[in-house]
DNA sequence: ACAAGCGGTTAGAGCGCTCTCAGTACGAAC
DNA sequence: GTTCGTACTGAGAGCGCTCTAACCGCTTGT
């Protein structure tokens, strides 16, 4: 290999300050020894740039300090321009950097990377896994848990084992956006979902199908995958429909950004002609022309519960296995 | 700690296949070996479900398998809504799943993260560290290289000391996109530039001022730090510098976008009374209004260039220490 | 016939740490 | 003065792996 000076170990810092390894690694851990041999130690520490070796006290502690952030979606969605993974790396890391823990990233694209992340997960080369943006009934939760590792997910599983997770209302925020559009008077209400195989697509187009079951009026519907493109066709396909629809909800801002850019292409105007609300609240809904009602969801706090909910786990201690995280309806110009 | 059933050891799939534990070793790390022990030892590993403990490996191999990407960068900008930082995770991502190495990402907001990612680090619990966007003259570059751990950078350090790094062709792109506003007959080009502390808004500065040199006009300059916002109050600030302006080069998208928004409010239209080039090529310039015309840099393929070469390193070749990447003009509606 | 060579194997040391347990020092208690 | 308790320390085993060096049983060369 290339150039290792030998680091010092805790033996040689042992050797300087004269005292026994033990002792050293006591006062690495803070734990108790008399004021003497600890300041010796510090000393020594000080004096040979003594850094614990990692993979030593992972061997015997089996604690390895990693946690995972699992994202098991093509890369194409993932990391086009969507806001919402790096806003859950943002509050996991938050979270993780306050307990002192690594954060590994794991995405997992093709087939070929599931099955390798899975290995490197049973290898116990993390304390535990987070879950974010799962597909239809993804093994991989149930798997971990049996293997004995904790796991957290975003959104509860579609599978049959259910599995700790932090989730946001996304029925009732969906409702009220619906809500807020029948107020406001509108007839033809449609809506834009997302992805079908998603609880997050799934669950909001649940909660636009309540909140109109209440009214007289009749669901209009699209279905996106929560890019910009998805929406912009989602709109013309819905505006071929029904020509006089008047308001849409749309399941993801980037799906409303597209489906804005096709009204206008069509030659309505929002909110006068169509109101249009979507969901999310990312940082663009507000510079959009009109900018966009929305409703919020908190994207970093969903990281940070996560992280939270999973460094519990963690420690051993038991957790409330469901976190729901509320919505809320941001009124701007769109709707 | 909690449940944790014992797992397999070399150990016992080597009693299980009676050989020894060298010969399981080499089966596992695919040395030769005759092939019925390979074959007994194939069967025990999968009757007992084994996998290899990477601290065990790692306390003697010395090697971590983890590669670290650090972002210092107060996390607003990071996670806000630029992709620039989901695109160069998603390139290197690519490069470290083809090498079977594992991404540990480290977000340095914070002096504290700061001092923490250098303890880590050090510890040699990382293979080798890519840094990202640096600001002004960060020592952690320096200071890694010292240890002993292989670094790459993105854009040359302003530090004293060299480190290999992936950059692009900054001035070129920027000096391309200026030419294009001259040739179209354009007479008061403005700028805004990035942040100064910042390769990427230096050199984009530099190639703006070389491109004008040649010409008779004047240099118009504005400084904003890479946000959208900040490219909004700039636009603002030209547009009362110079309200007869009828071009601008912006340093990055996002920062496009706001001065787009910071035009239309003002009453010009773009690009009849201002034209308009951004730097980047964001998924967001195609879908501006009007699409922006701008400086393409390849985002992804700085992460996958960055992880190549420090993988080059990390296996102990020598690499050649500066890769400069072309960026590429791209016209759009907006000049 | 015997040494040398060779693929394949094994025993054993050791990576740097934690942790148990026995040991020691010292002051309090009787 | 002996005994006990308290508070710390040190020796040593062991975590699961790799890797070196010795070793085996065989085929070769002379």
């Amino acid at each position: 290999m290339h150039s290792d000076h030998r680091r010092p170990t805790l033996e040689s810092v042992a050797a300087r300050a004269g005292v026994s390894r033990a002792t050293v690694s006591r006062v690495v851990n803070g734990l108790p020894v008399t004021s003497a041999s600890q300041e010796s130690v510090q000393r020594a520490i000080a004096e040979l740039g003594y850094v614990p070796n990692h993979a030593a006290r992972t061997l015997v502690t089996r604690r390895t300090d990693l946690i995972a952030l699992v994202l098991p979606e093509p890369t194409t969605r993932v990391f086009s321009d969507d806001p919402f993974f790096p806003g859950v790396i943002h509050g996991v890391s938050q979270e993780l950097e306050a307990a002192d823990k690594q954060l590994v990233l794991m995405l997992a694209g093709s087939a070929a990377s599931h099955t390798r992340i899975e290995r490197s997960i049973a290898a116990h080369h993390v304390d535990g896994v987070m879950l974010a943006s799962m597909h239809g009934a993804d093994p991989l939760p149930t798997v971990l848990t049996r293997i004995g590792i904790p796991v957290v997910c975003n959104e509860r599983s579609l599978g049959p084992t259910s599995v700790p997770y932090v989730g946001v209302d996304n029925m009732g925020g969906a409702a009220a956006a619906v809500k807020h559009l029948l107020d406001a008077g509108r007839t033809r209400i449609a809506t834009i979902a997302g992805p079908q195989d998603m609880i997050g697509g799934i669950d909001r187009l649940t909660g636009y199908r309540e909140a109109l079951r209440g009214s007289s009026r009749r669901s209009i519907v699209a279905v996106g995958d929560f890019t910009m493109d998805s929406g912009a066709s989602a709109m013309r396909q819905l505006l071929e429909d029904d020509p006089k629809l008047d308001a849409v909800f749309v399941a993801s801002d980037l799906m409303a950004d597209g489906a804005l850019q096709a009204l206008r292409q069509s030659g309505r105007r929002v909110p006068d002609d169509v109101a249009l609300i979507g969901f999310d609240d990312i940082a663009l809904a507000a510079y959009t022309d009109p900018p966009l009602t929305t409703v919020r969801q908190p994207i970093v706090e969903i990281g940070r519960h996560m992280a939270r909910q999973l460094l519990r786990l963690v420690g051993g201690e038991t957790i409330e296995p469901t976190v729901i995280l509320p919505t809320e309806l941001v009124l701007r110009g769109s709707a």
